[in-house]
DNA sequence: CTTTAAAATGTAATGATTACAAAAATATAA
DNA sequence: TTATATTTTTGTAATCATTACATTTTAAAG
């Protein structure tokens, strides 16, 4: 999530261990959430690939994306009402959405919430944290005019 | 949010206050979100009220939860992918959504992060906690078979 | 009572997601 | 290698929540 280079071996090993085999197209897909820092839709993320990949489906994109929540390498935000967006959990951290621009940020938070692995007698197994308002650059442009 | 019963006085109160002029569709809807304790959605509001209102439209539902959440007297919770589910907001607490059977739960957690006013230079207007997982009655069933 | 504005209704359109069957690719066995 | 079975990918059609919008109804104002 943070505009770093992947490399092949990384991603093969990420998907092996998480008992998912590797293919081009999943391969493009967890390289494409895990470089990109834009929590990217499907629709971000197939149209992204399709240049590199002219034969892919957005249905393999879902499947794959599904996939990967399932064996949780990625994460689903539902924030966002119209899109799902997609993150790769790499630590913990809170995201901000503009109700103004749709932006998403990441907002490093560090919270024992986070520890809980178990609230009410229930198990969890994630913990999202979202915030949402007005972002900085919306303010001020709201201030300029 | 807790099954109590709400008079039509502080329904006309509080939708007043809000700028919203009561009408019998909205007195209902918000009557609805705030006796229930389901985190109803629109379709569960929509069929549970169309006994009462035989000519209620499901876009004045889709109206009126729009209007009241902007205005803050309710909250969109986007924990499901599917559905949004609205909140009657009456204190700050966290939500658990299982996996399994779906079931929403309310989580009674006291934390500064509810507090927060602003995060990384961008202005808050409403924060969201929320927990997936497997819920105690799924974990029980699946013991048992 | 008449006029004007606001609210509610119903239908059609949109758009993300899913279902599903066919095609392609990959792995396995002989 | 060749044939067979299995997995993956693809494309199209279906589903379903939400929104757009025009019409009708209701409420408010003069």
């Amino acid at each position: 999530m943070n505009g770093r280079t992947v490399s092949t071996e990384e991603l093969k090993n990420l998907l092996q261990s998480s008992g998912v085999k590797p293919s081009v197209q999943r391969l493009s897909v967890l390289r494409y959430v895990m470089e990109e820092m834009n929590h990217p839709s499907v629709d971000k993320i197939y149209h992204s690939l399709l240049p590199q990949i002219p034969t892919l489906s957005k249905t393999t994109v879902y499947n794959t994306l599904k996939q990967l929540t399932e064996k949780g390498v990625i994460s689903a935000l539902n924030i966002d009402t119209s899109e799902i967006k997609y993150d790769f959990i790499e630590h913990n951290h809170a995201h901000f959405i503009c109700t103004n621009c749709g932006q998403i940020y990441d907002i490093e938070l560090d919270s024992d919430i986070y520890q809980m692995q178990s609230v009410a007698g229930h198990q969890v197994f994630n913990t999202q944290i979202s915030f949402k308002g007005i972002c900085n650059s919306c303010k001020q442009k709201q201030k300029e005019n």
